[in-house]
DNA sequence: TATGAAAACTAGCGGCGCTAGAAAAGGCGG
DNA sequence: CCGCCTTTTCTAGCGCCGCTAGTTTTCATA
């Protein structure tokens, strides 16, 4: 490949990542519904159609912004997770420092980039959940709330799987105004209590 | 008034009235996205502006739907609470069957009636929730949860919330394809053994 | 410097929410 | 029974949307 080639594939690139930022902060700034290819388009300073030679359409540019966002979260919640005080593999029964800390850095991500959280999790998407074609952010992110019980645990995946249910029903709920903001902090304490709480043991119910 | 102006005002209630029906069955057949003030006015058989003297614009249509949904909810809850094989005062820390019945009708309207509850819970909106302006059909069954808990437990509100919400996380990403359908009553359980399991007592934490 | 492929643009299609002004309907006094 | 006049309903159109066909511009190469 010729060295003109190499620059433009670059510059191309840059300009991918270029639509995809625009179209986050634009998101963030003003909300979804003001994200449109016109104004959009206006932002990173390209005609319309350029937009097109990027990604398939709009939903395509969603999509984008999702994944970025997953790998955001996925790094954030690992932080969160070998910042906390005590090993993941505390001792059944008690409440673990992980599980806390990686929850609240969940909120904290939900809370602080609204718009980024919608594309993710709440506006209609094709990405795939739980699936062979999942986006790898994606599946991290997952498996540091599966990180955060013991491994001899054989429903941890479900354990996971509704502690992350539970944090976005809070999470979305409070963003879109169905409960008030403040009560997050003890909505918080209150699920990770109760999972992490009683029957953690290997046979419950 | 006149027999006259009395009858064109029953015949403005009904139009009224077939207007939300018209909405939510269009929502409930080809999504939201497929519900536009066009497609809805040649469905109730009138041009669009008639839909505009009934509404203050689209949004409010969506909103009629969200409050029609919320009274249905608070009914099917309400007949499942009683229904219940004991009473909503059982011993405390025992799981209670009130709660885990409430729940599981919960789920199933979510499950049946997927685009009314995206009106309610999903879609932006501007009905007030745990608010005095709160419609009173949201407040009945919001009232529902609360009562499936001890009536000396301090934090039954906190409780109900947060059982609601976790409800609506699993509702939500299951309907919007994020966790695979299937496994809804597993979660379900676990929430309920969860949040009636331990420390519903008074002292928790 | 002329050329031809690649890149970017202008302009436009059908559909959206919404509304102004024309047309039709229908109860009322003569 | 007729002509009036308010109320109701409709036609037509505005500015915006996502998206694309076809033209113009750019620019490395011969």
């Amino acid at each position: 490949m010729s060295a003109i080639a190499r620059r433009r594939e670059r510059e191309r690139a840059q300009r991918h990542q270029l639509i995809i930022t625009a179209a986050r902060e634009l998101a963030e700034a003003e909300g979804w519904e003001a994200v449109t290819t016109r104004r959009l388009a206006e932002h990173v300073e390209y005609s319309q159609p350029v937009l097109y030679s990027h990604f398939n359409g709009k939903d395509a540019i969603l999509r984008a912004v999702a994944i970025e966002g997953f790998g955001e979260l996925a790094a954030r919640l690992r932080r969160a997770r070998l910042a906390a005080p005590e090993p993941s593999e505390a001792p059944s029964g008690a409440p673990s420092g992980a599980l806390h800390a990686v929850c609240r850095a969940y909120l904290d991500f939900a809370t602080e980039r609204p718009a980024l959280y919608q594309a993710m999790f709440v506006l209609p998407t094709d990405v795939k959940f739980a699936h062979a074609e999942t986006p790898p952010p994606l599946r991290a992110a997952f498996d540091e709330f599966v990180s955060c019980f013991r491994s001899d645990n054989p429903r941890r995946e479900l354990f996971a799987e509704v502690t992350w249910s539970a944090l976005h029903g809070i999470a979305a709920l409070a963003d879109s105004g169905r409960i008030p903001p403040n009560g997050q902090t003890e909505r918080l304490d209150f699920i990770v209590t109760q999972i992490a709480g009683t029957s953690s043991g290997p046979a419950t119910r």
